[in-house]
DNA sequence: GATGAATGAGTATTCATTCAT
DNA sequence: CATGAATGAATACTCATTCAT
């Protein structure tokens, strides 16, 4: 699994044969298909494999409350695992760009997020396994802003910046350590 | 050229025949080969062409200097041209998540850029156009904001938010009027 | 389709690759699925053209009556294109005998003859194709006969003996001509 | 072994994979190998012990000859066996249907059949075992008959009547036990 | 006796590309 | 300018068979 995540996040989906990545795996082509049913099938295994340790490491309160440490903190964990897993990011972010893939992607993520009693929604991609659990917050948010406060905007703005710095930071070649902090401090200074 | 961006974005590039395309344009598969020399010529033609337009009608002032009222002018000009274009932005977000089309794509661009005169930069994909007037634009800011104001880390900032806005815009299904424009207000807001 | 039919009804159609057609056939395998969708639907095509030859032979009365010279007509035209296409039976046996393929080569036979105003029952194999027609036939024999006779064991008597001669004709190396003659004669005189 | 043949009844040699049956039958693909050699042994096992039971079962007198009762007994033991050991006729039928088959399961059949000391010929399929035997019966009746009588010609007749019987019996969903047994009354007082 | 991981040759099918017409 | 027949390399997947344990 993890030969192959490297190859499909290299080579995309589509462009890696089974078998480049038994060979580089030193298994034979066959074998492969003792372990996965499917070349898709592998594939949803790299995701829900991977969905699940995101989901695990980040870890929110079951509550489904994001006091405004713990949504810091939220941050924080959401661009360590950013880095830590950077290839299954980079696989991710080229299947959301396939329409047909989408829409079953979208199902896959869903089940495995569910599986960790995580909530789900439509509003962006990096962002999507806790979209209920922010909408809260931001809503909330408003109560300390102010009456001028608009928190769909807000947490669309934020939504947008963090999914930017994702997809950015997924597909840069080098990244500038002090600036990428930088960015997350400037990200809860902004959004918290 | 049409039906094949209709079909690469939609369906993949890698996924979408050259007896399709040709079908669908009504014309015969080998008179695709008197057009295009390779499935891949068709695509770099493809993309040639919308950068050029792309390119047209932004059009910023070829001195390189960017007023507030020529960044604002820009950011409304983007926005518009990415609903336009809608298709294609589908399809370059798609290549763009490739790592290995990437690389030659950077090269396209480029060239495709160079030709309408303009500077390109690694630093995101929506922008990657127009980085070297961006980067002047935010230095010459921080007169206007002080010693406290990092011009890197505001411009990462902007152009976090653009990408992200854009990429989820490109693959939403429907767009909410109203706070698309919101949202374009609040960052000519924030970065102008 | 003729070299296909030979390798499928010596080597079976399970047993024979299309590399292996294509190959006796002097093209290439691609060629192939120019002309056929599958190699089901190659099959299907041999099935069809078959039984319309063999249906635009036998050709009986449309109006569905077998007068006792036209039913001894129909019998030696039989046993005429059974000998004259007797590759494809040998094909048509072997995918009867296959639960699975029987079904759908039902349905594809029925709507074959069916294009030839032909009705169709379950009754046998190799007579499949007028039964009904058949049915009616020895129904009126009663009349000649007298009230002990039953004809519907004389019916299936018939086509037992039919089939059985049909299929060991179609299987045996050598057929000795002057007892295939006598054969046929003897049918005709017990069941006209 | 029973597994293997319901498999291979239903299923079809070629399309029954070796893995299903140690599946079905509840054991490790590797021990299928302790007990036979090959797919191909386990088909040549199936086939021996059938053939030896149905033989076991008819055991006409070792004398080779049959008297008039005994070809009527013989009649009715065969179309007993027929659909007791359904299953395995038609899996005899199906392999019967391929040439490349026929010629290696025939030796089988011989020396399965030799085992328990009966010829054999090429006449039938049903009937392979004992054509010797009705050789010599069909000759016999000749006096009974006279001189007109054609003991080759009435013989076949015979052959292909119970083969064709045999066939569609084995083949057909619903048996309708009257005519089965009126036919098969119809049989023994033809050819008595 | 029993397992199942492992193999590799084989099979149907796809598709970019060529080229004679 | 236009066609589509033809190619062949590539690809996902299957399955009989082996063998270390």
């Amino acid at each position: 699994m993890d030969v192959a995540l490297e190859h499909f996040a290299k080579e995309g989906y589509y462009n890696t044969p089974i078998s480049h990545i038994a060979r580089h795996a030193g298994i034979s082509k066959g074998l492969m298909y003792n372990y996965f049913e499917s070349k898709e099938d592998l594939l949803t295994e790299i995701i829900n494999r991977s969905m699940e340790e995101v989901a695990r490491y980040i870890d929110p309160d079951k509550d489904g409350y994001l006091s405004e440490d713990e949504f810091e903190l939220f941050i924080r964990k959401l661009f360590h695992i950013l880095r830590e897993k950077i290839t299954f990011w980079q696989l991710f972010y080229q299947l959301l760009m396939q329409n047909e893939v989408r829409t079953q992607l979208m199902k896959t993520t869903q089940e495995s997020v569910d599986s960790v009693h995580e909530t789900y929604s439509n509003t962006g991609n990096f962002l999507t396994t806790v979209t209920g659990m922010l909408a809260d917050y931001f809503v909330r948010k408003k109560d300390r802003k102010g009456e001028d406060f608009d928190p769909v905007l807000d947490m669309n703005m934020f939504i947008y910046t963090v999914e930017g710095f994702a997809m950015i930071t997924v597909y840069i070649d080098e990244i500038d350590e002090i600036y990428y902090n930088k960015t997350i401090n400037r990200i809860i200074e902004l959004y918290k």
